[in-house]
RNA sequence: GUGGGCGUAGCUCAGCUGGUAGAGCUCUCGGUUGUGGUCCGAGUGGUCGCGGGUUCAAGCCCCGUCGCUCACCCCA
């Protein structure tokens, strides 16, 4: 049987690579001027630093990770998440030391063990951003700005930013408590999803999409924050609004993973099917001393690059697409041994040559030509052999001139320029 | 893990109540000496996902299987 790829995972050819290489570079323009620096993880960790920063009781680590045995015997998983990895290495190279605010991005695959559907993928890339070190809430507005902008920057209009606050440690033990006495009064009105997980995950009952309307009455754990809590999302909304970003706040808003608190948002499109999130982020003040470490607030937030590339309108970026400067017809063998030459020297002075290798007739060699969607075609035959005066042609005007062999590289320069 | 839809040429898809396959695009070659794109002409290309079954006869009907896709759960 023939071969091909596992479930799940795509191919990125080469004539759409250039549009992960146009988001990549506006990463690498915007993220900078707010302070955040690269960095470049293994993707695969010791099972247990996942099991323990994400939680025993997610459907990740339930259910999802990649987890096998290398030959040593120790337990692998390949990474369902960045968030994890980054506060290992933060801790691992001790990077808290000098102590001040540290921000870091990554961009890579991620591996989760599901059914595929439309914007899910079994390897999937995501770009993340965390922020360590401050607890202040001026960062967490600082963050999501800098992500709206971004988007922006690639021409997304129809982003919608939607936060929410998950308290603390202190007052969410409470709130589940109210929250589940209430949720027991509509017990037989659940989705047999909420009436099997209330208990343990009560939470994710307001997020429910079957159970919206009873998700509704239930009590919202913004009118059960701890005094601190409170001041800190509103701090978020006022900064928010100063800021000029549009957001609104959506009080069923859950996050899947167990290290959040206080701040919690998501970042959706309405053009993206049923998995209708782009991006998902907050504040995450416990992980790194769970992950024994120092007390070390952050806050963070992870995009689906899938997601994000079906959204982008391209339109703008297509000159990204690398196609040669120049196509090289040669007729002859004496020409076709020249043309090597002068390849050869060509690429060294930086211009982006082809050529066919199998020399087929003129016309067959300028249908390749068109086909590469060079911008110019440089002719040799023998004639132009014989004069030492080639043909350079424009592939967009059709216009043609001679150019004598030595002042090749600038003639095309010039030529170049007034076309 | 559960459910729906779909597997026919490189791509997008037709194919009637069963009679051993077609279109458009692509590709290759031509349309008098060495010039692409547009136009015109010709040609290449298919074990109809795979395996069984029913039938004189299966792309079409039945069973199984694999794959893709969308959705649920959950999430980027």
């Amino acid at each position: 049987m023939k071969i091909q790829s596992i479930r799940g995972v795509k191919d990125i050819l080469p004539d759409e690579i250039w549009k992960w290489q146009y988001i990549e570079s506006i990463v690498h323009n915007i993220f900078p001027r707010y302070g955040f620096r690269e960095i470049r993880l293994p993707i695969f960790e010791n099972t247990r630093l996942f099991t323990r920063s994400i939680g025993e009781a997610t459907d990740i680590v339930e259910k999802e990770m990649y987890t096998f045995q290398d030959r040593g015997g120790d337990s692998i998983t390949l990474r369902p998440e960045g968030t994890a990895s980054v506060v290992r290495a933060y801790v691992e190279h001790k990077m808290y030391n000098p102590p001040s605010i540290l921000k870091m991005f990554y961009i890579g695959p991620m591996f989760r063990y599901e059914r595929p559907q439309a914007g899910r993928l079994r390897q999937f890339n995501q770009i993340g951003v965390e922020a360590m070190g401050s607890p202040s809430p001026i960062v967490d507005v600082e963050v999501m700005t800098m992500l709206m902008e971004f988007f922006k920057q690639l021409g997304l209009t129809d982003t919608q930013l939607q936060i929410n606050s998950l308290g603390s440690q202190e007052c969410r033990p409470h709130y589940r408590e109210i929250l589940i006495t209430e949720i027991e009064k509509h017990l037989d009105q659940l989705c047999s999803n909420c009436t099997n997980r209330y208990q343990r995950n009560p939470l994710r009952i307001l997020d429910c999409k079957q159970c919206g309307k009873i998700a509704e009455g239930l009590p919202k754990l913004i009118d059960h924050l701890d005094p601190a809590s409170a001041e800190h999302f509103s701090e978020v909304q006022s900064l928010l609004d100063s800021a000029g970003t549009p957001y609104s706040v959506n009080p069923n808003l859950v996050r899947g993973l167990d290290y959040y608190n206080r701040t919690a948002f998501e970042v959706t499109s309405q053009n993206l099917g049923a998995q209708n999130a782009i991006c998902g982020g907050g504040r995450y003040d416990t992980l790194v001393e769970e992950l024994d470490g120092p007390s070390t607030p952050c806050f963070g937030f992870a995009l689906g690059l899938e997601r994000l590339v079906s959204l982008v309108p391209f339109d703008n970026a297509k000159t990204l697409q690398k196609n040669p400067d120049i196509f090289i017809v040669c007729l002859g063998d004496e020409a076709k041994t020249a043309a090597f030459q002068i390849a050869h020297e060509l690429r060294l002075k930086g211009i982006r040559i082809e050529r066919d290798y199998d020399a087929g007739s003129m016309k067959s060699q300028m249908r390749k030509a068109n086909k590469t969607q060079c911008r110019f075609t440089l002719i040799l035959g023998e004639n132009e052999i014989c004069s030492g005066k080639y043909l350079l042609k424009n592939m967009e005007t059709g216009e043609q001139i001679e150019c004598p062999a030595q002042e090749l590289a600038t003639e095309i320069a010039k030529f170049s320029e007034s076309s």
